[in-house]
DNA sequence: TGTAGTGTACTAGTCAATGCATACACTACT
DNA sequence: AGTAGTGTATGCATTGACTAGTACACTACA
């Protein structure tokens, strides 16, 4: 429950704040981090850890219940129904692809060099392990 | 240009319709499908071809231009901007710092594997040489 | 029985996204 | 000079997103 609340994270790229959960939250149960039954962070604490209402934690619920990805019981909690399927591994080099796509052009866009910026990618993402 | 036009599509996912937009021809940009310098598809064409009002497609091109991607010129058209001035390399070395940590987040929170993405981006820039 | 912890729900307010309509201003061409 | 085609801009209306606050209803446990 943990892992699946601390690896939560909104960014301020003007997608809707449920919609950034409802996708993280589908894909890491897809990547089992929860098994079938496992009891989810609970709205509250969701809300509390990223600083958001609860409602708007509610509505990303509410539609992974809707989508069958999870079940809501009063009183007792929310918890894992049917997790997706992991994304497959084609599908997530084309999410790969895609966003390399969009940073090498926003790079060029900046003149900034893009070899030096997947240098500096790397190196940031070897200081956050 | 044509083939930039062809190849948007907007989702119902909930995605304000400016972003996919933004996102996708920035993608179209990366993967090279217009060259520095060509023409874009009016703001008007987008409009119609997608079916979205024009205030829309030019919320996204406004976004594009502000970024340095495109370049407006009001009588004549959208093109695909050429590279700015070369920055210092104080300078530079910040701005990479600064798109490299936005990179990070972006693919953190897609659940994209940063080290991958990083030579994804490598193996672009490498190809548009 | 009472309480803590959980989901459920409503109202009100603010801000953002989108669409529509319209018209202006510039460019390039005839 | 006129026109088609392009970007630019404004105002208004509607809908959606988010927040805050509050309170209700159920569950499980002591």
């Amino acid at each position: 429950m943990h892992t699946l609340l601390e690896s939560l994270r909104l960014e301020n790229s003007g997608v809707p704040i449920y919609i950034q959960l409802r996708e993280q939250i589908l894909r890491n149960l897809g990547a089992g981090v929860l098994a079938r039954g496992d009891q989810m962070p609970t709205m509250r604490e969701v809300a509390v850890a990223l600083k958001i209402d609860l409602n708007t934690v509610r509505h990303a619920y509410d539609e992974l219940e809707r989508m069958g990805a999870i079940t809501l019981v009063r009183g007792r909690g929310s918890f894992v129904a049917q997790p997706p399927p992991a994304i497959s591994v084609r599908e997530q080099a084309k999410q790969i692809d895609s966003l390399a796509k969009q940073t090498l052009a926003t790079a060029v866009a900046a003149g900034i060099d893009p070899v030096a910026l997947a240098d500096r990618i790397k190196a940031l993402a070897r200081q956050e392990e």
